[in-house]
DNA sequence: TCCTGAAACTTCAAGCTTGAATTAATCCGC
DNA sequence: GCGGATTAATTCAAGCTTGAAGTTTCAGGA
């Protein structure tokens, strides 16, 4: 998928794949430099680092489906990442309200405070990353990732 | 990392951050239906389409460390994914030349015929999932990606 | 009430991924 | 040649990821 042919592909429908290519590799390189990162910093993991980031934004707490369709991944993938952070005391599972299948998660003190250390570090991080894109470009680039994204998504 | 706080953030390097969620999510979301649809389809993985199509780009075969440099992952990494390839049939490893430590791998003739099908069906749907992206759109766009990702990769 | 179906999670096996440690072979300065 | 550094690949433990199967709970109609 991240494959793109010495001899550049030409001819219909070519332009897209090798967008495509592009978009890979750029997220690939990105993503892999900021695990390394976490891991180097904070002794912690890009699977953590977002499952705390979708649990930040709400201190109400929410549920580990919620979670696992924001997070675009599946339902057990995120019961294990859970558990780890609970067990490192950084999340807690509250089982509260009146649907006993149900609990809600959310973060604990610490892993709000440990969270909101990192996400700073991260979100430099970003900026310097993509610091040849200038906020302009960055705005338009997004602009059109949006529109394209949201025409099909969720279609099957 | 996914994670687009719902109150959308503002502020200096809010705009590139934006940038990479946004890349990101939309990187997973293409990536999960590509893998979904190689499961369904042909009964692989997104991984072993990565090494064959490597592998086919170079018919006199790679070395391991080719490979890994080039797919973006580690070098264990790919010592499993040819494993299982091998396994299937459709990858063998030469240990011919001088060096006796290196292995040139490369797609057996099965192995080709196998890919040339399933990447025909992936540019199909790599059209389709962009669809909405113009030709021109699309060069655009592939412009800016390799230009911004050019200037900071391997930097470290 | 009881029963059937749906929903929310968890568990599981298989595979992917990493970084570190290990093994084997080559290179190169002496 | 010898011997230490380098390079290529594999192995390993830990963690991530998926899709499928299983468990518990809830909801709603007969």
């Amino acid at each position: 998928m991240v494959a793109g042919p010495l001899p550049a592909p030409s001819g219909p429908g070519k332009d897209r794949l090798r967008l495509w290519i592009r978009l890979l590799r750029a997220s690939r390189t990105i993503e892999a430099e900021l695990r390394e990162r976490l891991r180097q910093e904070f002794n912690t993991t890009l699977p953590r680092f977002d499952v705390m980031a979708a649990l930040y934004r709400a201190p109400e707490g929410m549920l580990m489906s919620d979670l696992s369709r924001f997070l675009l991944v599946s339902n057990g993938n995120v019961t294990g990442i859970i558990d780890r952070l609970v067990s490192e005391g950084l999340v807690m599972r509250a089982r509260r309200n009146g649907d006993r299948r149900t609990s809600m998660v959310r973060l604990t003190e610490e892993g709000s405070k440990t969270f909101a250390v990192i996400a700073a570090a991260h979100e430099k991080w970003v900026g310097e990353l993509l610091g040849n894109v200038s906020e302009n470009e960055a705005r338009r680039l997004t602009g059109m990732l949006t529109s394209f994204r949201s025409n099909w998504e969720g279609r099957e």
